[in-house]
DNA sequence: TCATTTTGCTTTAGGCCTAAAGCAAAATGA
DNA sequence: TCATTTTGCTTTAGGCCTAAAGCAAAATGA
């Protein structure tokens, strides 16, 4: 009952552009886990949390809910409860916008600095890891692919 | 109370390889992030309900439930979560496995063969859309690069 | 002014995901 | 043979994530 030959083809892998897909999703999906694990093991926290610590400390002056949550792609409700638990642990502050009654201001506390300064070394250092065979020139050809991939999935930044 | 100059790198985007890695990130995260809109709206199921069916479509005879998790890169209690949706769907079967007590036979029924092959020709169709004015040749390219990153990050398949 | 709409955020229900504990079958080896 | 260990899977607790509902403040506009 096959319709033209003794084999059909996937049809899967078959397309380069779907195999440009699903490699670019493997390749996310190995190195998120790596970073999960590690992040876990040697500092027991989350990369998530660290997404957010890393966007708070690009803007010293804090950062509403709401710009958190473009930046990082997430859902509100998402930021709601990371934050919570990085509030709970004293890690970010929030203080209420004088702008704007419904909104607050987020910002990484001393100790929050402190940390994500000691989480963004060793998560530098296993990345730099991975590539640590590969010439910088080689590098900058991945960034540059990448970067038009990014483009054609119409990356709002 | 700067260490070097008055102004330090963020240190973050600095390097080429976290730049690599971070931009990698972000692909996976806006493009995952279309289709699951995609498979929501449209088909109203997810993309890892999908990843499973397309193992499944892989090997006609079926595969156990560590084997699934092996390919999919999950833990076992999460195919086991997975699997037992689509099983309430009516569109995966699950039989003993006749060498091994502990094991289940878990393959696609012809109802989850007839919805896949509607979901990939979607999901096809999304991705050959992102990448329409990009040649052939570029693809390929992009395509050998992110080998070259998956092997890096040791994948085992 | 002030009713209506919009906006920023939180809560809720529910799916995805993991690590760890637990269970039963299979494998091992004395 | 049979106690012990290993293996395949499920369950559980808990974090991540979203869409949708809900709430209150801000913005709008007659």
């Amino acid at each position: 009952m096959e319709e033209r030959s003794a084999r059909e083809e996937p049809a899967g892998a078959g397309s380069p552009e779907l195999r440009l897909w699903v490699r670019l999703l493997r390749c996310a999906k190995i190195g998120e886990k790596q970073l999960r694990r590690n992040f876990e093991d040697q500092f027991d926290t989350t990369l998530p949390r660290f997404d957010v610590m890393a966007a708070l400390h690009r803007e010293p002056d804090g950062m509403s809910m709401g710009r958190l949550s473009k930046a990082l792609l997430v859902s509100n409700g998402n930021v709601t409860s990371i934050v919570r638990q990085l509030h709970t642990q004293g890690l970010v502050l929030s203080q209420p916008d004088p702008q704007d009654g419904r909104s607050a201001i987020v910002s990484l506390t001393e100790e929050g600095e402190r940390q994500f300064k000691q989480l963004a070394e060793a998560h530098h250092r296993w990345i730099a890891d991975i590539f640590r065979d590969v010439p910088p020139a080689r590098i900058d050809q991945l960034v540059d692919g990448l970067g038009e991939v990014r483009r054609l999935l119409g990356d709002k930044t």
